[in-house]
DNA sequence: CGACGGGACGC
DNA sequence: CGACGGGACGC
C-alpha cells in the first residue's frame, strides 16, 4: 500500500466511499473481500470483532476508492447471502467517523445533486448533460420567481446513489457537482403560469429588470428601456424552445388590442419559435413588451419580446419617454381591474394576416446566420470583452448575435456595468465577431468588442470557465 | 472612458 | 437489530 491509499483509507474521502455491513457473524473479510472485489478498489476491509472474544459483532466496514464503487457495491450486494445458510447482509453507506450519527445513510440523501450551470439552460438541457449517467427522474433549475430567470443552479435527481455519484465523479469540473442537501420538508411545485404572471404583473421587483407601472417618475429612468431604436405596436417574440402559436396568443391576448399573432417559421431550420404580434395600440405593445420580454413560458424558457419596425408609428426619442409614461398608467388601470377569473379568458384561432420576416435583433450589420450554442463542458478557448453604449444589451439578444461566428459558450454581464464578457470554445469565432461587430450598433446600443484580458488569479478557484 | 459572477429548493 | 482498528509518511 502506498502512501496515498494508507491516508485516504484513514478518512471517509471521498465522502460516501466507505460501506456499512451488518451480516452474520461467521461472515469474515476474507468472504467479504470476494464478494466486493469486483465492484472496484478496495482499500480497506475492517469486520468488527469483540476486545475480548475476538468473535466477529455482525459488523464490517468496506472502503472504496470511490463512492460509485461503494454505491455500486450496495445496490448489488444489499440483501445477500455470502455464505450457506447465512442471513441475508445489509449494506448501507456508512456515517462518516466525524458525524458521530448511526442513524442509516437514506437513498434520498445520495441520489440528488446540486449543480451550476449556464444561466441559458432549460430543464431539458440539464437532463441532456446528465442522463449519461442514468435514469433520471427530474431536473429542475432554480429560478428567480419573479422574473423566472435562471439563477444558474439545478438539481437533479436519479434514481440510484451510484448514478449521481457517477455524475459528480465524471461530469464536467464546470458544472461542480456536489450531492444536495436534503430538502428541510415535502415541497410540492407550483407551475401555474397565471400565478406567477399575476405577481409578476402586480409586484415591485427591485431586483428584476421588469418595470414598475407605478405614479412615480422614477419608474421610467432605467437605460435599459431605452436600449431599442423603435418603438411600434409589432412585436417579435422569440423562445429557445417550441411553443405554439396557441401558447404564445394566449398569452399575449391577455393584453387587451391584440390584432394578430402569427407564428414564423424560423428560416435557419432551428426550432426556436418565433411569433410575431401586433396590437392596435403602442400602449399594448409597450406593456407586452416590458411584462413579456423575459418572462419565463413554460417554466425554464424565458421569452424574448422586441419591436419590430413595421413601418409605421415610429417616435421620436423625446416622445419615447412621455409614451411609456402614457401607456404605462393606461395599462395599469387596466392590471389593476380585472380579477383572475378575467385574466384567464384563453384565446384560439388566430386569423395571420401576412407578415414580412423580422428578427428580434435591429441592426444595420450583416449578421451571418444563427448557429448553435456549445455545450457549458467545452473548454473556453477564447474570451471577449464588450463595453456597451449607453447600456448593456438583453442577455437573450447577445447570444442571438454573438451565437452567429459558432461555437459560443455563454455571455456574462458584470453587474450594475456596462461591460460583459463573452466566451468562445473556439479562436477563429471570437476573432470574427470582433471583425464584424466591434464598433457597430445593434438595437440602438453601441459596442466595443475585443479580446478580454486573462481573468485575476485565484489559487484556491480551479477549472472555471474563466 | 470600461474589467471579472455564482451554491439551495414557495410551507 | 447493527457503528469505528491497526499502524505509522520521511524533511
Amino acid at each position: 500500500m502506498d502512501e496515498s491509499n494508507r491516508a485516504s483509507s484513514y478518512l471517509d474521502e471521498p465522502p460516501n466511499s466507505r460501506l456499512f455491513l451488518v451480516t452474520s457473524k461467521s461472515i469474515t473479510e476474507e468472504i467479504i473481500r470476494e464478494h466486493f472485489a469486483d465492484f472496484g478498489e478496495i482499500q480497506d476491509i475492517w469486520v468488527v470483532k469483540d476486545k475480548q472474544t475476538k468473535e466477529s459483532k455482525g459488523v464490517s466496514f468496506v472502503k472504496f476508492a470511490k463512492s460509485s464503487q461503494a454505491c455500486t457495491a450496495m445496490e448489488e450486494m444489499h440483501g445477500k447471502c455470502l455464505a450457506e445458510g447465512t442471513k441475508p447482509i445489509k449494506v448501507f453507506i456508512a456515517q462518516s467517523r466525524s458525524s458521530g450519527s448511526h442513524r442509516d445513510v437514506e437513498d434520498e440523501e445520495l441520489t440528488r445533486i446540486f449543480v451550476m450551470i449556464p444561466k441559458s439552460f432549460t430543464e431539458d438541457d440539464l437532463k441532456e448533460k446528465f442522463k449519461v449517467y442514468g435514469n433520471i427522474e427530474y431536473a429542475i433549475i432554480i429560478r428567480n420567481k419573479t422574473t423566472g430567470e435562471s439563477k444558474g443552479l439545478g438539481y437533479v435527481r436519479f434514481h440510484k446513489a451510484s448514478q449521481a455519484a457517477k455524475a459528480i465523479e465524471n461530469c464536467d469540473k464546470t458544472f461542480r457537482a456536489i450531492l444536495a442537501e436534503p430538502r428541510t420538508k415535502n415541497a410540492s411545485a407550483d407551475n401555474d403560469y397565471f400565478t406567477n404572471l399575476r405577481s409578476e404583473h402586480s409586484g415591485n421587483d427591485p431586483g428584476s429588470n421588469s418595470y414598475t407601472f407605478a405614479h412615480e417618475s422614477s419608474s421610467y429612468t432605467a437605460g435599459e428601456t431605452w436600449s431599442s431604436d423603435i418603438i411600434t405596436r409589432c412585436l417579435m417574440v422569440s423562445s429557445r424552445v417550441a411553443v405554439t402559436q396557441e401558447q404564445i396568443c394566449g398569452l399575449f391576448d391577455l393584453i387587451p388590442g391584440m390584432d394578430f399573432c402569427e407564428m414564423q417559421r424560423d428560416q435557419y431550420g432551428f426550432s426556436k419559435g418565433h411569433v410575431v404580434v401586433r396590437y392596435n395600440n403602442l400602449g399594448s405593445a409597450v406593456y407586452a413588451k416590458e411584462k413579456l420580454n423575459g418572462f419565463e413560458y413554460p417554466p425554464g424558457n424565458r421569452l424574448s419580446v422586441t419591436y419590430i419596425d413595421d413601418g409605421e408609428d415610429r417616435t421620436s426619442p423625446v416622445g419615447k419617454m412621455a409614451m411609456q409614461l402614457v401607456a404605462a398608467q393606461m395599462m395599469s388601470m387596466v392590471w389593476n381591474g380585472p380579477t383572475g377569473a378575467q385574466l384567464m379568458k384563453t384565446s384560439t384561432g388566430y386569423t395571420a394576416p401576412p407578415t414580412h420576416q423580422k428578427t428580434r435583433v435591429q441592426t444595420d450589420v450583416a449578421l451571418p446566420s444563427l448557429k448553435k450554442l456549445v455545450s457549458s463542458d467545452s473548454v473556453v478557448k477564447e474570451r471577449l470583452f464588450v463595453i456597451f453604449n449607453p447600456s448593456p444589451l438583453p442577455v437573450d439578444v447577445l447570444e442571438d448575435v454573438f451565437c452567429r461566428f459558432g461555437s459560443l459558450m455563454e455571455v456574462y454581464l458584470v453587474p450594475g456595468r456596462n461591460v460583459g464578457y463573452i466566451k468562445y470554445a473556439d479562436r477563429k469565432p471570437a476573432h470574427e465577431a470582433i471583425a464584424l461587430l466591434h464598433g457597430k450598433v445593434i438595437n440602438g446600443v453601441k459596442m466595443k468588442v475585443m479580446l478580454a484580458d486573462p481573468p485575476k488569479e485565484e489559487s484556491h478557484k480551479r477549472q472555471r470557465t474563466y
